[in-house]
DNA sequence: CATGAATGAGCGTTCATTCAT
DNA sequence: GATGAATGAACGCTCATTCAT
């Protein structure tokens, strides 16, 4: 397994509620809704009224489980990271092979396939974050390429892959980017492509290029 | 040359003003202050009043230009097309060789760099504009995509490159969200890499991929 | 009991506050507060915030109990009607004798004299209604209209009055109007006349004209 | 003849535009686009740009000719009154019959027909006026009851009519009311009478009510 | 005399947040 | 724990008026 640490204890969105179970119970439900509204609508001309609607319950009570409107936000990001570090970071190894690579990017596309709609609201509208949840979010992120820059360099220790190291950073991002394509441009490649098609071409595409030998 | 019509008539910004140059010259600051705003806070941080201060005259004065402040973001979007087409469109062929791509490439890399804040807004804000500008704006979006995917198959045609058809359209894309990313990812990759490095490794890493000959 | 349908449920003023009884009394102040304030300066030069103060809340409250502006000028209007509905059109009949003529005048003219405030604000400021609303408020007045009209029509055919068809839809706005000449003309009237003296004189006027002979 | 002083010097709107033949030709057109706007769209949402506009000359040259946008509100109720004062004033006795008080009623009433418009726009929008202006309409408004009532005293001296000397007053006010009602009431009714039938039918009821002995 | 660009006080309305019930 | 009525700071936008040209 590869790096990233837990949730921050102090970035935790405090409550006034003390059982556990149904903090995690309403804030599903509060995630779900918001992400929903977000993505139609963008943070800003959402309000909370809606969201406490949406999610099943009252503007009072929402704000039993919140402190601000940028903690809805916040804990949309926080759920994305929690899932990368679930299906992404566990049981990720390094040992130098281009296949470990391949699935890794298998995971981070389906990851993204799956959550497309939380990706989007969270790099559409993370800037809206305070800057020490801001910061969070970019470390979160910053893990991310880490994992993808350890991937490569392994290939590259072991021999398989003959790029130099300034490429190995931006190859890393070029992952990450292509991931987020997908989520961004729903409805330019929807219709044209199976996410099974674009994560097959994108990563023929990344280690081969487009004039690539394909024999 | 390639495609993209002119700026549709119909989609231009009501004025009061009637001197015609006045209106570019007070557009030009107004674009300006508000390019720096929005990068900084964003869309719906800001208020008409800063966007008026830092363009340099009063909020009166500022809706003699524009008739909501939807408008604003809609004048950056509009003049970054503008000059997409200036420095892109004119002058670009499609003979079917990849110097042509690699000079298309170098021009659009180019430009994002000049103008990456107001790339970064027109991307990051866009969803906020009206349905019908929203339209212009994914229209002309298409029309850069569509020059790419020209370039490439006209390559593909002349036997230069050997990818299929599917293949062709995601290229493109990918081409177009290369370009975002250096404005996107400047936090990441500023310090590291200078604009000439990336247009140099993106473009090796299109065309030959991560593990392609480079002998 | 005469004609004049009920208050139509779609031309009522949204609140989202879900309380009716609280809704009943905040209007309550609001139309009395706003009715003072717009007898004084007119619709127009009153502002939200002072109609909120006047009424006792907060502007944020106020618009808990409206949607816009006009609303308050509508509720205004909307409860002349529910007053004009209770204490006019039940309980009117019409078998065609000039003694229920006599009634219906001393009840509309005494109606008026009760809320002459509001009836000088429906009339000064109703064309500031948007069309719909204006329409029903128009509705109302016809109904008014009606109403007389149906009492002189019955003396007609009773033999009581000899005046022809054309007369009586005149008379009937007469009487109309002879009421909210009481409301509008009072910087000339009181003082000279009370309520009493009006009715009896415009009455009396009215069914024998200056030169009818009084013996 | 009777009353009815000339202009008072000190309500006159001053003007920067020396001129006099000018200032002349310029209001004429001033009052007939503001009165068209005021009537359509009332005072207040008439902006002062739209009565330029609709005047034939621009917002800068608008203020050579007033100093307030109520003075042209002020120049409407004026020029009402110089009329009034030309067709009504001028030539009307008191010898007391009813002929001459017949007479007046016409010159009233045909009046109010060329110039409904602009006795609706001052009877509607006159209390914006300020103290001091509104005090001149009033006085104005007043020297009209009193030229009634004159006529009406006249014909109570002379034998003529026999109604006490409260009712005079009420029934000056009522021949100036239903001089209103015909600018006033004109949705209700233009198509049904002409102002011939009107005036007609208005006289008789004044003089000998609905009940009045016809033979 | 005529023009129209510039000004900024002031308006109607929204909405995140609180707190008494 | 849950509710929703109350709050008021803050926003986008208008428009009467001025004044340099």
């Amino acid at each position: 397994m590869i790096g990233g640490a837990r949730v921050d204890s102090k970035c935790e969105v405090k409550s006034s509620v003390k059982d556990r179970s149904l903090i995690e119970v309403r804030r599903e439900q509060l995630i779900c809704g918001a992400v929903k509204l977000f993505k139609e609508k963008g943070f800003h001309r959402t309000t909370t009224r809606e969201i406490a609607q949406q999610a099943g319950f009252s503007i009072g009570t929402l704000y039993e489980y919140i402190r601000t409107k940028e903690d809805v936000l916040f804990l949309i990001c926080d759920n994305i990271y929690n899932e990368v570090h679930r299906r992404l970071f566990t049981a990720t190894t390094a040992q130098g092979t281009v296949e470990e690579i391949e699935l890794a990017i298998y995971r981070y596309f389906t990851l993204i396939d799956d959550m497309s709609d939380e990706f989007v609201v969270m790099y559409q509208e993370s800037k809206t974050l305070s800057k020490e949840a801001l910061q969070y979010v970019l470390k979160k992120e910053m893990e991310m390429v880490a994992l993808f820059e350890k991937l490569l360099q392994a290939c590259v220790d072991s021999g398989t892959l003959r790029i130099g190291r300034k490429e190995v950073g931006l190859a890393a991002h070029h992952i990450i980017v292509q991931g987020q394509m997908w989520a961004f441009r729903r409805w330019a490649l929807y219709g044209q492509y199976t996410i099974a098609d674009y994560i097959q071409v994108q990563t023929d595409q990344f280690f081969r290029g487009v004039i690539g030998d394909r024999s």
